[in-house]
DNA sequence: TTTTGTACTTTCCATTTGGAAAGCCGACAA
DNA sequence: TTGTCGGCTTTCCAAATGGAAAGTACAAAA
């Protein structure tokens, strides 16, 4: 028996994939905590640093000069000596935290589905 | 001259990290796409598949098997000839919907930045 | 009996990722 | 002159990722 592909009747299949092209962006480790330790408030290197604990200085950096690049963060130095550095989110960052929020949502359900499996 | 350390006021700081568990199941290639294309309605394999032009059957199952674990989708075989399969979203899934809105839109105007800046 | 269709699975391999550890730089304090 | 601080950068390496290509299973149609 033959099946019929059904046509698909999504809205528009993003053109070029802005999915693909957004994710390059969040996907590497630690990108999302970063965003959500600068939704608040401007942060500085070490701070955010310690805000996530396991990452390193490597892969640290490698991130937050991908997201400045890309116009989600703002880099600034302050005149401090010695010198310390400022990051913050510029407007198309802050369009990130909804996105964060809801993929933090997801997260607590997820482990309290974990927590209840291992619960029997 | 010392530099004070701020302490954050940011909201929580996730405890076990739920972004970080729930980036383990949209990290991998190709698993926001799958979501996007299941948001409004069941779809098939091969349909699927065809929707996300460059995806090899390995990957492509590897992520339906590890969103269906974690609850995100359902996969029902049908009593066609040959059997034909159907996933859909479950409503943890439908919660994912959002987020992957506001990184469409933020993919967007990543992409309209590139070309303005292409474009002088 | 051979072919077709659907939904995978397996093997192999190059590339990418990211962690650990150490080093670097300029300014200032001791 | 040596040490300290903040913010990186570099090197090395093991593990994870994902693509290509081929194979599998089962039923039905030809």
């Amino acid at each position: 028996m033959a099946i019929k592909r059904r046509k698909s009747n999504v809205p528009p299949p993003p053109k070029e994939c802005s999915v693909t092209m957004c994710m390059q962006l969040l996907g590497g480790a630690w990108t999302p905590n970063i965003i959500w330790y600068l939704r608040a408030e401007p942060r500085r290197f070490s701070e955010l640093m310690a805000d996530i604990p396991g990452v390193s200085p490597k892969v640290f950096t490698a991130r937050l000069k991908r997201l400045e690049q890309s116009g989600i963060l703002i880099r600034r130095v302050m005149p401090t000596s010695p010198p310390t550095v400022e990051y913050s989110l510029t407007d198309l960052g802050q369009e990130l935290t909804p996105a964060i929020e809801a993929i933090v949502q997801v997260g607590h359900k997820l482990k309290r589905r974990v927590a209840v499996s291992m619960g029997q």
